[in-house]
DNA sequence: GTCCTAAATTTTTTT
DNA sequence: AATTTAGGAC
């Protein structure tokens, strides 16, 4: 910006405007200001790298709301992940103090969607209190429908399917709206119909997936005109973070709603979309103004982070990308020192160079807090982790494993939420057998034929089989033990503090005996995250509330944290956090870009890894180190890289290459006089317009893979179709039961049924396992 | 039904 | 290399 700054305005009334500006104005440079203060019409604010993006959004929401132009429940602001609501949360809280708490519709897409489908359940064929499906309760399910169909799992893997779902849902396509050529992909033309199966299934167990929490908030406002005008209506202003990651269905869902007042401000920055693999179109912020007739669209381009080498940098890089809105970043910040660029031996070397510049910083005075390690994926990481904990370094990892996903607090979870609602098929069928106690996989087929073939829940049908004998008697007597834990367990939950009921459930069922009866040697750190989930309950009013929250948020909230330490994370994990020194090692060909980046998604692959590069080096505030090793273990195997086509792109006059890494003399950078030419002259493996082997590969592997074998072979399912709602049977009645043969019905009691067996002798059976003799 | 051993598969990024 | 899955013995 080449303009004086506002507060030199010309004119009497700018000068009066400025004197009479509310102070939390009066910090912001012009275009800054001009985002906060134009209210009305729809707006798009391209925000670069570090330009002071959340500072604009959360003086505008103060903003609003001091000018009482809207309640804070009038307020309709979407983040796309916890971290950044709860940021959000908090600086609008030092801004207008308490009033945040009104800000009931501040949250991430997910969470808001979950907000209204409970509200109006029953309109898209749910109850309130369905339950939200993780990724991990997606797959057993996708994987059991594909069973039922017969496919072979092993040639169509339900992680396949569930993408292919995820990409249809994050689009706005229901079942019936999934093009046909792309329900054909997935086991020769199954897809669209397992689609629609998976889709019942979740109406039937009152359960949503993530996808969902979008479709169906969508599909709700589509079919349900009066509730869509009743929150257009309501959301007088609306706020949306990070746009350009914003998917179909997202986008679909905030124009319905923009459509009301059409007052909503989207910010973002094209540059920074780097979730293209979810779904995101960054097609949304570049037709924005179609979109929206008489838009206004503010461009920030005043970068308050990083010195001008690391902008030169990184913009240098960017823009070998073709399809952006293009900008330019300014600082007034001092030169600074270059954008190292170094090569290693291998990947372990580049660990300890990496830790020895963190260990020469940290003796420099910096702190351990500014400084981060930037990764490409995390498998990555490792090999920081052991080198920092043979230097005795600090170290968190970011984002890392998160805690909601490991096993031992899936299953205390499955405990605790079949307390509270007893019809969650998937919990209940994770933990029946867990600790084992004797209830094997073909009780749990019994108890499934039986919820089958009566359309109940798996609980009702366990409750109905512990009644007759079809069980084993040790698995009869198991499982009726556990049903009436839990029913003790739910008096319990209205009597009893919830962090007390769950260690009663924790240590009553066995589940924490059984990890300290286990010898391996991670069973004590198991049981340590199992205290720690109890610990974290404590921060919620009831059990209910607790589920809910880790639901949405699978991460828990680090707490309390005093040392010092380092940060490792992945670059999507990085986007919105800056640090004074960061690393980006592993800028190799292959792994970043990523192969499969490039396999799957050809050149627009190519530009989200570049606008990954972007965001990494971006977060830098003074220095910034990038990498490669020509040498890294992939698997037990040894793979010999390239430096990443990246590290070509970066402008040379921004650029120190350092040559001094120790056992770097095997590698060649540029021929015997390397410090004559161009720096990477020999390093181009690659021609400048991008040509992707991998994508040939990829064909050539779908081509074989669909041609091998002719169709997939069916296997004869024995579907339960029992006679459950025929008429019942009556005493006298013949009948015929798989196991114990032919026998007479010598009573009836509702479903259940005793009869004497020929051979058997007297039991009680479900009418369901009888057929007429 | 459970436990043990062998084999296969895995690693991109996440709400 | 590590972790999950399948198969086989008990």
């Amino acid at each position: 910006m080449t303009n004086a700054p506002a507060q030199s305005g010309s004119g009497i009334a700018a000068r009066a405007a400025a004197a009479s500006a509310p102070p939390y104005l009066r910090a912001l440079n012009p275009e800054q200001r001009a985002a906060v203060e134009t209210l009305d019409g729809p707006l798009l604010v391209l925000a670069g790298a570090g330009t002071g993006k959340t500072r604009v959004l959360t003086t505008r929401l103060a903003h609003i709301l001091a000018q009482r132009k809207a309640w804070p429940g009038e307020i309709l602001a979407v983040t796309f992940t916890n971290k950044a609501a709860r940021e959000m949360k908090e600086r609008i809280g030092g801004l207008i103090g308490g009033m945040v708490e009104g800000m009931t519709w501040l949250g991430t897409f997910h969470s808001i969607g979950v907000k209204m489908l409970r509200r109006h359940a029953e309109l898209v064929g749910l109850k309130s209190d369905f339950s939200i499906l993780d990724t991990d309760d997606q797959l057993r399910l996708l994987k059991q429908l594909i069973q039922a169909e017969g496919i072979d799992e092993k040639r169509w893997p339900a992680r396949q399917l569930a993408a292919h779902i995820d990409g249809w849902k994050n689009r706005g396509l229901t079942p019936d709206k999934v093009p046909a050529g792309e329900g054909a992909a997935y086991a020769n033309g199954k897809g669209a119909q397992l689609y629609r199966d998976y889709q019942a299934r979740l109406k039937v167990l009152n359960a949503v997936d993530f996808g969902d929490l979008l479709l169906e908030s969508l599909r709700l406002f589509q079919e349900n005109p009066d509730v869509l005008a009743g929150y257009q209506k309501k959301f007088r202003y609306m706020l949306v973070d990070e746009y350009q990651d914003t998917n179909v269905a997202q986008y679909l869902w905030l124009r319905l709603l923009a459509q009301g007042h059409r007052n909503i401000c989207c910010v973002g920055d094209d540059d920074q979309s780097i979730y293209g693999w979810r779904g995101a179109e960054v097609d949304n912020i570049l037709r924005f103004e179609k979109d929206f007739p008489g838009a206004c669209v503010i461009r920030l381009e005043s970068n308050y982070r990083s010195t001008p080498h690391i902008l030169g940098a990184a913009s240098g890089l960017i823009a070998h990308n073709e399809g952006r809105l293009g900008k330019t970043l300014r600082t007034d910040q001092n030169a600074g020192e270059k954008v190292r660029v170094r090569g290693h031996w291998d990947g372990d070397e580049e660990a300890s160079a990496i830790g020895e510049d963190i260990e020469q910083a940290q003796r420099a005075g910096t702190s351990l807090e500014e400084v981060a390690i930037l990764v490409r994926a995390s498998f990555q990481m490792r090999a920081f982790e052991d080198r920092f904990i043979t230097l005795g370094l600090p170290y968190r990892v970011v984002g890392g494993p998160r805690f909601y996903e490991r096993a031992e607090i899936r299953d205390a979870l499955a405990y605790l939420k079949v307390t509270m609602s007893p019809d969650n098929d998937l919990a209940f069928e994770r933990i029946i057998n867990v600790p084992k106690r004797g209830i094997g996989d073909n009780s749990v087929q019994k108890i499934h034929a039986i919820a089958r073939a009566t359309g109940t829940s798996l609980h009702r049908a366990a409750l109905d089989i512990v009644q007759t004998e079809e069980l084993p008697n040790k698995a009869r007597k198991a499982l009726a033990d556990l049903l009436a834990s839990f029913a003790r367990w739910r008096t319990q939950v209205d009597t009893l503090p919830h962090t007390e009921v769950a260690e009663i459930i924790l240590d009553e069922s066995g589940y924490t005996e059984m990890h300290q009866q286990d010898k391996d040697p991670k069973a004590p750190s198991r049981l340590e995250n199992l205290k720690e989930l109890v610990r974290s309950m404590n921060e919620f009013e009831t059990m209910e509330g607790f589920l809910e929250h880790i639901a949405l948020v699978m991460d828990v909230e680090q707490s309390g944290e005093q040392e010092e330490k380092a940060s490792i994370m992945t670059l999507h994990a990085a986007k919105g956090l800056e640090f004074d020194t960061v690393f980006l090692p592993g800028w190799e060909e292959g792994l970043f870009p990523h192969q499969r980046a490039l396999d799957e998604s050809g050149k627009a692959g190519l530009e989200e890894e570049r606008r990954l590069a972007y965001v990494g080096i971006t977060r830098a505030r003074k220095a910034c180190t990038i990498s490669f090793a020509q040498n890294r273990r992939v698997h037990a195997m040894w793979q010999t890289a390239l430096p990443s086509r990246f590290v070509d792109e970066l402008p040379a006059s921004h650029v120190d290459v350092d040559a001094m890494s120790s056992s770097y003399g095997g590698y060649n950078l540029g021929g015997a006089d390397r410090f004559g030419g161009s720096r990477f002259d020999d390093f181009k493996p690659f021609n400048s317009g991008y040509n992707t082997p991998g994508w040939k590969r990829a064909q050539a592997r779908h081509a074989d893979g669909s041609a091998l074998r002719s169709s997939p072979h069916i296997i004869e399912g024995t579907l339960t179709t029992s006679d459950a709602g025929a008429t019942s049977y009556a005493r006298g009645d013949r009948v015929f039961h798989q196991k114990f043969g032919p026998g007479t019905v010598t009573h009836v009691d509702g479903n259940k049924l005793s009869i004497s067996f020929d051979k058997a002798g007297d039991k009680r059976v479900l009418d369901s396992f009888v057929s007429r003799a």
